[in-house]
RNA sequence: GGUUCCGUAGCUCAGUUGGAUAGAGCAGCAGCCUUCUAAGCUGCGGGUCGGGCGUUCGAACCGCCCCGGAAUCACCA
């Protein structure tokens, strides 16, 4: 039972007993804020027309009768038109030692719903960055998150393997590379084609360059420039099936598949269905037919086909080119059909960039059109692109930052804290490795994370990311001291169990028990929001508000046997919720740093 | 120009059915390690919430108009 409905409810009762009604606005109750006295506080100026009298008049004879009413109420206290309203410490208590003894952290029953949430989708042409980096955390996160919810989830991936960018590397990888291979090289394969993607791009305007000079002009220069024709040409040959273009595509791409494979693992993400557009790209073309029998679609005299939003705002968009190929739009549209009739969806969400709101705008408006009612339950996650100090990355100007090695130099920092501080002194190897990761990786996932999916966000290199402060680190240290103290207390066969008699607590104990108890709230905001920052900022506050407690107040050392069981089995559990939200967020959290 | 989104402390960011004195972190300054891990804790300074008008008991939040920034408006994906 919600706390706050139960208090609404009890309002309500009260405020008929006194004045014959409860009004027909909602009640307004709210957490109390922080720096008043308080844990529900009841906004009571739309009250007085039912009152008739001051705000502190009518809160005072309220929270009076609620006090009468209400056998969990402890006291309450009036600042103007708030009532603020406090319940018992053993109330809280209660609450506290249920939610200690579920499992599942308060995560309801199955929603029954199956939602399929789309991410990295990444294009095999080039290695990954940090645009990719926020696609990738984004995606497995809200995913984790609405399983927390009691979703069934299904993480996909669609691979964009096919088209005239890919042809790029490939020709590019042809005419330069004298046979470089991952293997003859010990680049990385994804690394090694994204050369050649850059190589191209060089070639490329160095061409354009040329035949400007020889006097044509910037556009023929541009479709004229001899290797972009070359890989024009092998586009015709891959969608016809050349063997030699396929046989090389499939070597390429399968380098690319190798690295990603690595990157994502360092990432810890992974899914539940990869698919390939080489396989997909056809699909769509039979809703053509279907949109033109209704009506909804037209067809020119060049045989293109056209969908007119002028009526919603939007412009015309081509769905089918005129020599019968499909475009981008009619994959998108088959894969949806495709997806809702196979997999039984009832929600898709594509974790896709703002940069193609306009398509997702489209893409829904088009399908309704078609009749699929299940249109409006398709979600595009829009999120802000990564910016640095400088400016948008550009991957043709080398001003991205490639995933792997922000990675690796996350780790590298966290590595040599340890080494300073001296705390993995002790370690093996490998232990300190493994912590070093978590640690990194933990700062930049947590720094990530912690921003609002859709807002464009800032990173800077030369800062780099911070290990003090509100950081994935900070709430990482937290657990791990949590840990140790618990492990002490179990060398030395300490009880750690809640109180079954009544017990005295410290303010900060009590605020600490309602802070665990709003994890699953936390987890269901995140979840309607597909917002992971909100999930972030709890863990956080939760971590703050203990590392406050320890410094306070010892737990080992308390003396009344009862009273330390109490305070271990409140650290065990506020434990076990930071690590329960940070791996909501794909950040694990060390015994020990 | 149309559409969508954003603008909060020097910097990075929180802040939702409209509520109390707008919050954190970083950076700066000043303190706290014979006491469970100082990646921690405590304190100080720092704000016309882009601007204006409106709605009302009450606006960072809602409406309208400006200013500034981003994305997009391809027979690319």
């Amino acid at each position: 039972m919600n706390i706050e409905q139960f208090l609404i409810s009890k309002i309500s009762e009260t405020l008929t007993a006194l004045y014959g009604g409860a009004g027909e606005a909602p009640l307004q109750v709210q957490k109390t804020r922080k720096e008043f006295t308080g844990d529900y506080t009841l906004v009571v100026f739309p009250l007085l027309k039912l009152s008739r009298l001051s705000p502190e008049a009518t809160a005072n004879a309220v929270g009076e009768e609620l006090m009468r009413r209400v056998a969990e109420m402890k006291d309450f206290n009036v600042i103007k038109g708030f009532l603020n309203i406090s319940l018992k410490d053993e109330f809280w208590a209660g609450l506290f030692a249920m939610a200690s003894a579920d499992a599942s952290f308060g995560a309801g029953a199955s929603t029954g719903r199956t939602i399929m949430v789309e991410y990295s989708s990444p294009n095999t042409n080039k290695p990954l960055h940090l645009g990719h980096i926020r696609n990738n955390l984004l995606g497995y996160s809200v995913a984790e998150i609405l399983k927390a919810c009691g979703h069934r989830v299904i993480k996909a991936n669609l691979v964009n393997d096919r088209g005239i960018h890919i042809c790029k590397s490939m020709i590019a990888w042809q005419l330069f590379s004298g046979g470089e291979t991952p293997a003859s090289s010990g680049l990385k394969g994804d690394h090694l084609v994204g050369k050649y993607y850059v190589e191209f791009d060089k070639h490329y305007k160095a061409e354009i360059k040329d035949l400007m000079a020889a006097g044509a002009t910037e556009e023929e220069s541009k479709r004229q420039a001899p290797i972009m024709l070359q890989a024009q040409e092998m586009l015709r040959r891959w969608e016809a099936r050349d063997p030699e273009v396929y046989a090389l595509w499939e070597r390429m791409n399968g380098w690319v598949y190798v690295g990603f494979e690595q990157t994502y693992k360092a990432l810890g993400v992974d899914f539940d269905k990869t698919s390939y557009e080489s396989n997909t790209y056809i699909l769509g073309k039979s809703l053509v037919d279907e949109g033109l029998q209704k009506g909804v679609f037209h067809r020119r005299d060049d045989g293109s086909v056209w969908i007119d939003l002028t009526a919603d705002g939007l412009d015309e968009k081509l769905l089918l080119r005129g020599d019968g190929t499909s475009v981008y739009m009619t994959q998108d549209l088959g894969t949806a059909v495709q997806r809702f009739g196979e997999e039984r969806l009832d929600d898709m969400i594509y974790v896709v960039g703002n940069e193609q709101n306009y398509h997702f705008q489209v893409l829904k408006l088009i399908l309704g059109k078609l009749g699929y009612d299940w249109a409006s339950h398709i979600t595009h996650l829009s999120y802000g692109m990564v910016e640095l100090p400088e400016g948008k990355m550009k991957s043709r100007e080398g001003t991205v930052v490639d995933a792997d090695e922000l990675m690796d130099a996350m780790v590298e920092t966290a590595r040599e804290m340890s080494v300073q501080t001296g705390k993995l002194d002790d370690c093996s190897a490998e232990q300190a490795d493994a912590i070093s990761a978590m640690i990194g990786m933990g700062a930049l996932k947590y720094f990530i994370l912690k921003v609002d999916p859709r807002k464009t966000m800032l990173f800077d290199p030369r800062e780099s990311i911070d290990f003090n402060g509100n950081t994935g680190p900070f709430i990482q240290y937290t657990h791990a001291r949590i840990r140790s103290i618990l492990r002490k207390a179990s060398e030395a066969g300490l009880d750690c169990a809640l109180p079954s008699a009544a017990i005295a607590y410290l303010p900060a104990e009590t605020t600490l028990m309602k802070q665990v108890l709003e994890f699953p709230e936390a987890v269901a905001q995140a979840g309607r929001e597909f917002s992971p920052a909100v999930v972030g900022a709890y863990a956080y506050e939760l971590a703050k508000s203990f590392n406050g407690y320890y410094h306070d107040h010892s737990i080992l050392k308390e003396s009344d046997p009862a009273v330390r069981a109490m305070r271990l089995a409140l650290a065990a559990q506020v434990a076990r919720v930071i690590s329960k939200a940070m791996a909501l967020l794909g950040i694990e959290v060390p015994e020990r740093m």
